[in-house]
DNA sequence: CCAGAAATAGACCGGTCGGTCTACCACCGA
DNA sequence: TCGGTGGTAGACCGACCGGTCTATTTCTGG
């Protein structure tokens, strides 16, 4: 089995998500993991832009299960909803207030392809699908789940970047009650 | 007087707001605004990163001018605020769909130190006050109007980036109804 | 036990990075 | 006309970039 590409793109996506794309070097994303040049290129043939994309794959997955973890146990839509900001917050303050959405900071600031884009896009849309079906679970009408979802990942967004910029994971925390 | 110094300013903040901070090296820069490098370093002693400060400083004063170009003839708030996205969207898709935050492209991965972001807590702050300012004019009182920039600013740095993802301006278009 | 594949190891490469440095030039008050 | 200054021009530098290549080690099926 492959323990080392795994490695590897969990380190790779740790740095990204802190420097972006272009402000990780190879040579100390192979320090981090304590692997040589040629273990990555075994395993990345294309390199730097298919370590990124598998970075943020990880990444993806691992949001996708906190919101299940949220939501699977929550008492309504609202309770999820705060649950899966706590987590954020905690995960952000976990990584010292230097993180923000953890596949936009990987994918955004790297080379304009269609492939990347892509990738986000769908990612993207994975986490409000999730978060609408958890919101229809909970009773909500097919249009308003996907306005709720939406209004969620929006303010998400936006809530990693005013977090990340004031270094304060309460900006995470408070937006249950700005967007229920 | 320094005209150089703007351009400059201008001109890399147009590349940094489409490949961040360290997506942009000073040569694309320089070439771009037909300015030797000796000129650079004159007007930006301490080189790139003064260069993205002015830059997002100039950025920033843009959209506060958007802002105000948007609320001042709006009849209510919810009408500036449609107002105000359909500006941006526009701004958006001037750029070709390749353009998110103007400014937390430019500083956000940029060297993660105090500096850079001391200014973009600042600048972001600024807008959301600017916001809430034409949110009590139109009636709301202080602690709604609070809310509701921040309400709007939120969802609208997540806006830049899921329409930078989907290379679509009309979740920035979208955005009223969902906020409003 | 061995052959061959999978994976590790790191020296090496050309190109580009941000930044420094010296030379030159245009302007302006004396 | 001249000295000085604010600005322009670009050659040059060491460091680091992502990527390639060959050699070696480790694993695995027969």
């Amino acid at each position: 089995m492959s323990d080392t590409r795994t490695k590897l793109a969990i380190e790779a996506g740790f740095l990204f998500q802190q420097k972006g794309y272009h402000g990780v070097g190879i040579a100390e994303v192979l320090e981090r993991a304590g692997v040589p040049k040629g273990s990555l290129y075994h395993h990345f043939p294309s390199g730097k832009a298919d370590l990124a994309l598998a970075a943020a794959e990880i990444a993806s997955t691992e949001v996708l299960r906190i919101i299940d973890a949220s939501f699977d146990q929550a008492g309504s839509y609202a309770n999820g909803v705060t649950t899966f900001c706590y987590k954020l917050a905690k995960y952000f303050d976990i990584h010292e207030g230097k993180i923000g959405c953890p596949v936009s900071a990987t994918l955004h600031e790297g080379p304009n392809n269609a492939a990347f884009r892509d990738a986000l896009s769908t990612i993207f849309a994975q986490w409000m699908d999730r978060i609408a079906h958890y919101a229809m679970a909970f009773g909500q009408s097919p249009d308003d789940a996907q306005r709720s979802a939406k209004r969620l990942f929006l303010s998400l967004e936006g809530s990693w970047t005013l977090a990340r910029a004031k270094g304060d994971s309460n900006v995470i925390r408070q937006l249950p009650a700005l967007v229920c």
